[in-house]
DNA sequence: GCCAACGTTGGC
DNA sequence: GCCAACGTTGGC
């Protein structure tokens, strides 16, 4: 059975038209450890609304899915990577990343404004208050509600 | 730009 | 192991 997900980005830094674009990319510089978990129980082919944060009109703008199971983030190594972590080493890798490929973009934003206002989706973690995680599980029933409200 | 909420760090 | 200080997230 696959899993379901929701990625969150900044827009200005990735949005889901440079995904569309790539195709597909490692979903690196997550430096939480409950997001990185999530991510290491995922398995090619979970599917994952990509939500856009920090910008205009947060919201879910379409769906990715997973290319690549979990696999060392190359940038925790790299010095000059603003996501580097001394702490994390080949030998020892402290951060990880999947691949996530470009499924479809919504024609319009599933406004974080419109999700409240189900009542179906009270527990998501995204509504939940000082809720931050960038990676997230969706139940399955939750995936259904969401896909509705294209 | 503000600020509430949260996770992490580090002194003790 | 506690907890204050700090930095970050992210909606508004």
């Amino acid at each position: 059975m696959p899993k379901f997900w929701l990625f969150k980005s900044e827009p200005q830094s990735y949005s889901i038209d440079d995904l569309r674009r790539e195709r597909s990319t490692p979903w690196s510089g997550v430096r939480n450890y409950q997001a990185r978990n999530f991510m290491q129980i995922m398995s090619v082919g979970d599917e994952g609304f990509f939500y856009h944060s920090s910008c205009a009109v947060p919201g879910i703008v379409g769906i990715c899915r997973v290319a690549h199971a979990a696999y060392p983030d190359a940038t925790a190594f790299d010095p000059r990577s603003e996501y580097y972590d001394p702490k994390s080493s080949p030998e020892h890798p402290r951060w990880m990343n999947v691949d996530v490929a470009f499924v479809r973009a919504f024609p319009e934003v599933v406004p974080l404004t419109r999700l409240r206002e189900i009542a179906a989706l009270d527990e998501m973690p995204l509504l939940q208050r000082g809720q931050r995680l960038s990676v997230q599980p969706v139940r399955a029933a939750e995936w259904r509600t969401i896909l509705k409200l294209v």
